[in-house]
Parts: C-alpha cells; sequence; structure tokens
DNA sequence: AAACAGATGCAACTTTGTTGCAAAATAAAT
DNA sequence: ATTTATTTTGCAACAAAGTTGCATCTGTTT
C-alpha cells in the first residue's frame, strides 16, 4: 500500500510528503468520489485547507485524479483508474450518484455512449452523470 | 413579449414585480443558458444579490427553468421549453458547452441516451453534458 | 552536510451562497 | 379608490468555499 502510492507520486515526479501520501491513501482506501471536506474530515484536519486545495489541483494536473460534476453542483474527485497522465484525462466511464446514501461512483465498466449532435457541433468530451440508486441502497 | 412573460407567472401564480420579469426577459432574449453572475451583470446590478437567488430558485422549483451540472462546477440555467411544472422537471435533453465563446445551449432535440447500468443500480435521471465546439465556433 | 527547489501554513482577501427582519410592493377585499 | 393582507425586496450580518502572497519548513540532490 505505501509501496504504490510512493510509486505513483515517483511516477508523477512529485516529492513525497505527508498530505499527499495521507490524501492518496483515503482514495486507495474506498471504492467512492471524496469531496474536498470529506479529505478535510478525514485527515482530521490535520493539514490546512490550502494544502489540501493545492494538492487536489496537482493531482488533477498530472492525472492521478478526475473531477466528476453533478446535479448539485458540489466538486467530487476519484482516481484514475486508466492510464491518464499530465494533461490528457482519458475517463470516459459513466458516474453514478446515489440519492440515498449520497455516495458517488465511478462506473468503470459502463462507457459513456455515443451522442449523435447536430450539424456543425463537434464534440470534445462527453459527461454522463446518472443518478438512482446503488446497489447496496436499492436492496432495502 | 411582456405579455408572454405575465403568462408564464400568471400560470405559477407567481405575483409580477420587477425582478421577475427582468429576468424572464433575459432569458427569453437568448437562447442559451445563463449563470447567476451574468444575470446580475446584464440587469445592471438593478436588483440585490439575494434578490437573484431567491427569484433563481423560486422559477426553478415552479419548473420555469431548469439548472445545467457543468464539468468545472459552476451552475446554470436556462428556461425549460417541455412542460415542467412545480415537482415535476422533463428535461432530458442533452446540454452543450462551448470551449471556444463559453457559450451552454439545450440541445432541445437531443434526448439523454438510455445507459445499461450494472446489475442492482436503479437510475431516476440522467445528466449528459457535452463539451467542444458549437456551430458557429467550429466554422472558423 | 550544505544547497536548492518545492511544499506548507498562515493571514488576508474574494466570491458565492444563506438567513432574519423591517420596509416596500403587490394582490385581494371592501 | 382605499384599505387590508400577503409577498417580495433590500439590507446587514453571516457562513462556506476558494484564492493569493509570502515567509518558513521539508524533501531532494550533490
Ligand atoms: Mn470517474
Ligand atoms: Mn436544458
Ligand atoms: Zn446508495
Ligand atoms: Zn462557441
Amino acid at each position: 500500500m505505501q509501496e504504490a502510492i510512493q510509486d505513483i507520486l515517483k511516477k508523477n515526479q512529485l516529492s513525497i510528503t505527508g498530505s499527499r501520501v495521507k490524501i492518496l491513501e483515503l482514495f486507495l482506501d474506498q471504492p467512492g468520489a471524496l469531496a474536498h471536506g470529506d479529505i478535510e474530515r478525514r485527515t482530521g484536519e490535520k493539514f490546512d485547507r490550502v494544502t489540501v486545495y493545492r494538492t487536489l489541483q496537482v493531482f488533477l494536473s498530472k492525472g492521478i485524479i478526475h473531477s466528476i460534476p453533478t446535479a448539485d453542483n458540489s466538486v467530487l474527485y476519484a482516481l484514475c483508474k486508466d492510464e491518464c497522465g499530465e494533461g490528457h484525462h482519458h475517463d470516459n466511464h459513466v458516474h453514478f450518484v446515489c440519492d440515498k446514501c449520497g455516495n458517488t461512483v465511478c462506473l468503470d465498466e459502463v462507457t459513456v455512449p455515443v451522442i449523435r449532435l447536430p450539424r456543425g457541433y463537434k464534440s470534445s468530451q462527453i459527461q454522463v452523470v446518472v443518478n438512482g440508486k446503488c446497489k447496496a441502497c436499492s436492496r432495502d
């Protein structure tokens, strides 16, 4: 685990620091997406708010995490599983937001569909966010 | 024009006030989506910021406008063209954000596709946001 | 161990959004 | 047309979210 984290940081030419290790750990420890606030809480406010912002920005620009748009316009982040790198993200999967438990997850196995646009429009990226009940919540 | 606006407000049992008329006018005057900030600017800061927030909230709850999630998590609003009403929105169309001119539009003729979810997931709503170049911007 | 580059924390600030309340405007009743 | 009742508005104060500059500290390289 600690090794995997150090690998990720080294591969992206980032120095290994407390906040980066801890925040990466949070992402690797659970399957879903995290909001800035979640991270502050789960680190026990050990790091300055500004440091968390900057760490997320660096991870984002390096292609370690990607951001997820949601219907209520809160900012969520999740680990990139494909081979994303500095500048080029390929996270063309669908995101799912559970209305009951609030969790947001990447559905890596569900790729975004082709959208037929009207004449003249050129698409560069497509974001699909599905709301509903997740596996756990639709059982009961 | 003024009549159409009054009709909309009456139909939704809203009193006819300066801010509501002016803000509806803005939406009717142009084809795209508007952010809160756009509205403040285009009204020439004639109305209090709080009034604009409350007006948008009322319009949203009445089904006069709908909100659009974007990749950069800014909040946009656009007129509902279908028959949306208090509580029930049916804005199942794709949204397009132009990376060049920044405009966001409703592609009313492009309906959101069916998404096959993994076993156990139940969907209640699907948001599709396409980025790229709009008709005007892809010409040059 | 020393030197350098980069990351952190702090303070100060901006932007965005919310709430309570008195004053003003609108709608309804007389 | 006036009065009354109901909404809406603007203001002030606040809270939350995000940004920037700068001095200090930490990690990396030699
Ligand atoms: Mn994802
Ligand atoms: Mn729309
Ligand atoms: Zn759930
Ligand atoms: Zn354009």
